[in-house]
DNA sequence: GGCCAGGTGGCCA
DNA sequence: TGGCCACATGGC
C-alpha cells in the first residue's frame, strides 16, 4: 500500500514527549500509541486512511499516511493536515497564555511540569458530546468503560497489523437505537437520551461544529447549547473547549478543576466557585488552557 | 454501608 | 432564584 510522508513545523513552546504522554493517559480504542508515535484510521468523505504521528530528528511532525481506500488526492492531504493541526491545536499562539500563567499562583506548578502540552482535541463533535453525557456526574475511571463499551457495541472494528482500531459510531446509528439498545451498555436511562437526542440534532446538522465556531460568542453558544436537555452549563463548556476550541470556554462547576485548584494552590479545601471567579479573573481569553493544564495535574 | 465521582432536569416553595 | 432529589455504577 502507498504511504505519504508529510512534515509540519512545531512551535517552539509544544513538547511531542508531553503530548504523547497525555495521549497515551487517554488511550479508547481509537487511537495507540508507543514509545515514540501515535497512530489511528480517519474518516473524510467516507475514504479510509491510516495515519502514523511522530516526530523526526530535526523537531518537525511527522504524518505518515496510508491509502486505505485507494483515494488519495491533494485535497485528501491537505485535509488531513488539517485535521492534525487541530487535533494538536498547533495554530494557537500560546506566549500570552504561558507569560500570564508563569506569574499565576495555581498555574505556575503546571505549566512548568506539563510545559509545551496541548490542548488535544476531540476533532468529532459527536464524540466530544457523547464523551461529555457519560462524565456527567460519575468518576472518570467508570465514564472510560462506558465510552470503551459504547465504542465496543456500535463502533465500526478495523485492523491494522493485527491490532484492533475503532471508528467512533456515527450519530445516524446511534440516534437509529432503541432505549434497551443503548441502556444495556451500563449508563443511566436519561443518558441513553441524551445521547440518542444530541445524536438526532448532528444527523439532522442542527448542532455543527462549523455552525458554533460561526457564533464566536461563547454566550450565545453556551446559551444554543444549554437550550438542549441533557445539555448543561458544564457539558457546552466542555464541548466547546475540548472539540470547538474557544479559547475562554470555562466549565466552572468541574470537580477535577476544583480539584486541581486545590492541588495546585496548596489549599486545605476545594475553592467556592466565588473564589474560582476570582482566581480566573487573571486567565481572561485563556481559561480553557488553563483548565487543560490544572486537569493534567489530576488526570 | 455511605459517600463521592469531569452534572442535569424536575419538582417545589 | 434556590434547595433537594434521583440517576447507574465503581472505588474507597
Amino acid at each position: 500500500m502507498t504511504v505519504y510522508k508529510q512534515l509540519l513545523s512545531l512551535p517552539e513552546n509544544f513538547s511531542f514527549r508531553i503530548n504523547l504522554d497525555y495521549l497515551k493517559s487517554t488511550e479508547d480504542g481509537l487511537f495507540r500509541t508507543d514509545q515514540e508515535s501515535i497512530t489511528r484510521f480517519i474518516v473524510l468523505d467516507g475514504n479510509l486512511f491510516f495515519i502514523k504521528i511522530y516526530v523526526s530528528n530535526n523537531n518537525r511532525l511527522v504524518i505518515e499516511t496510508e491509502d486505505v481506500s485507494q483515494s488519495y488526492t491533494k485535497q485528501f492531504e491537505r485535509q488531513i493536515m488539517l485535521y492534525i493541526r487541530d487535533w494538536f491545536d498547533l495554530d494557537i499562539h500560546l506566549e500570552p497564555f504561558y507569560t500570564i500563567a508563569k506569574q499565576d499562583e495555581y498555574l505556575k506548578m503546571p505549566i512548568s511540569k506539563f510545559y509545551g502540552l496541548r490542548n488535544i482535541g476531540i476533532p468529532d463533535i459527536f464524540e466530544a458530546f457523547v464523551w461529555a453525557i457519560l462524565g456527567q456526574q460519575i468518576n472518570l475511571s467508570f465514564a472510560s468503560t462506558l465510552k470503551d463499551r459504547f465504542i465496543k457495541n456500535y463502533g465500526k472494528r478495523l485492523i491494522h497489523n493485527g491490532e484492533d482500531y475503532w471508528l467512533f459510531p456515527s450519530p445516524r446509528l446511534i440516534a437509529s437505537l432503541s432505549m434497551d439498545e443503548l441502556f444495556k451498555i451500563g449508563m443511566s436511562r436519561r443518558k441513553c437520551e441524551y445521547i440518542r437526542g444530541i445524536a438526532r440534532l448532528i444527523a439532522n446538522n442542527q448542532i455543527s461544529r462549523e455552525k458554533l465556531v460561526q457564533l464566536s460568542d461563547i454566550n450565545l453558544a453556551v446559551k444554543q447549547l444549554t437550550a438542549i436537555k441533557g445539555i448543561g452549563p458544564w457539558t457546552a463548556n466542555y464541548v466547546l473547549l475540548r472539540c470547538v476550541r474557544y479559547p475562554n470556554a470555562f466549565p466552572i462547576n468541574d470537580v477535577g478543576l476544583h480539584n486541581a485548584l486545590k492541588l495546585a494552590g496548596s489549599l486545605d479545601r476545594k475553592p467556592s466557585i466565588d473564589e474560582i471567579k476570582q482566581i480566573a479573573s487573571a486567565w481572561e481569553g485563556y481559561e480553557s488552557y488553563a483548565t487543560f493544564f490544572l486537569w493534567r495535574l489530576v488526570y
